[in-house]
DNA sequence: CGATCAATTGAGTGTGTTCAATGTCAGTGG
DNA sequence: CCACTGACATTGAACACACTCAATTGATCG
């Protein structure tokens, strides 16, 4: 957090650009858009940031408005389940869209927060679906963005329910390494990790306990070693293998 | 299949009738809109059926050009794991809408399989996207749509994860009623199942076995009555109340 | 430097799985 | 009509894996 030459000592300046100039735009909603339909975009987002770790950027029960789409930075959204235990549902990287879950719904259904310095762009959704009525393409991407989210969801979740714990945990860390990849335009056999251990447990659907003991498995094979906050993955091919085991 | 009273003998003229017409609407992405946006809807849209039961109504990896809406009849989507099993991601009731995940990508990801006589609207895709740039209504329908599916599967899955295997069936089980309520409007404490107790198990992300002791336990709980291929719901308010055990 | 929260480790327990056997039912053909 | 078949469903016993609880170590911060 404090290492100087760190990605997150983010240049203010280049937050404080609109779409057009926006460095994370190749990731982002308006990918492909031509000048005018950026500005169309700009016009309606709104920056905000910087948010400080454990900061919220919506809560629980805030009524809903606004899509948001990161800048720089990571963000979780988690629940309460019935049990009253914190539910982590969800990591978010640069070029990222968070608070779908909230559409058609008057209010989010997480609180959204960030996990390091982060910087967000908030799409006010009524103005956006204006806005796609104009813009076929923003309509279109919005689609795809959908489409692959339940893609998405379903090969993680639906199919982690039938998988190892270390199965789930390889395929955790093969989306961190592909986030990394993105970000950093470089591939890294090493991830910092942003969320705390427990974080990324309630993600896996885990007790802490269980991912401690399954990243000490990992380690034990060769596949990956385990210090703290950042996981060295060694075995690259392993962990990207669609199946393991 | 063969009950004479069953809903299952549908009106062959009702399946032929147009989105104007239509019995199922109310439930369905017309719901709402007038009657000229009917027709353009309508335009799009081809009337398939009947599937039998077991009939595909599309296959893994075949290229993907529509969305399917069920106007009659049960659907099941399914696909497999890495293992080779069969695991079903989805049931589709009347007025559901399902191939939605494969938006954004080349073919679909799941077979889509119909578990009793069904017929669907097809609904293709690109032309319902053109079609939204002149319906705002239709643009915003679809996408309180996704974000339902995604509440809903959040809800179900990922909440799913922390609860035992009682709660889920129950909140199966709710949910088979609600479904229920909305295709005969009358409330009923009895539940036809028309998938097989298997794909309920892999839905659930279970073993048949432990489906088969989850629901003995209810009965002997008292809150159910496990016929075959009939539930009796006898405790309606436990089966419906959120908070469970 | 304690204080606090996160992460790890160990021992014992419990829930769902696995494997194998049995039961049920609908459809088929002698 | 009844025996046979095959798919689905249920049951039991033994096991495995993740959970629970409790103690310890490690990291971070005022």
């Amino acid at each position: 957090m404090r290492d100087p030459a760190s990605k997150k000592d983010v240049a203010l300046e280049d937050m404080a650009s609109g779409c057009v100039g926006c460095v994370t735009r190749s990731l982002c909603l308006g990918e492909g858009l031509n000048q005018q339909q950026l500005k169309g975009l700009e016009r309606i987002i709104t920056i905000r940031g910087p948010y400080r770790t454990g900061q919220a950027i919506y809560r629980l029960e805030e009524r809903f408005n606004s899509l948001f789409i990161i800048r720089a930075g990571t963000v979780k959204t988690e629940s309460v389940s019935q049990e009253g235990n914190n539910l982590v549902d969800g990591f978010f990287f640069q070029g990222d869209v968070f608070g779908m879950e909230a559409i058609g719904s008057a209010t989010y259904e997480h609180d959204a927060v960030a996990l390091e310095e982060t910087w967000v762009c908030e799409l006010p959704f009524e103005q956006f679906e204006s806005l796609c009525q104009f813009v076929p393409r923003l309509q279109h991407k919005i689609m795809l963005l959908f489409g692959q989210k339940m893609r998405h969801t379903n090969q993680s979740i639906v199919h982690g329910r039938c998988q190892s714990v270390e199965q789930r945990l390889m395929g955790f860390l093969r989306m961190l390494c592909q986030k990394s990849v993105l970000q950093d335009e470089k591939c890294r056999s090493s991830v910092q990790l942003v969320m705390t251990k427990g974080d990324i447990a309630s993600y896996l659907g885990l007790r802490p306990e269980s991912l401690s003991r399954a990243l000490r498995k990992l380690q034990s094979r060769g596949i990956i070693r385990n210090h703290g906050k950042r996981v060295e993955v060694l075995n690259v091919s392993a962990v990207s293998s669609e199946v393991c085991k």
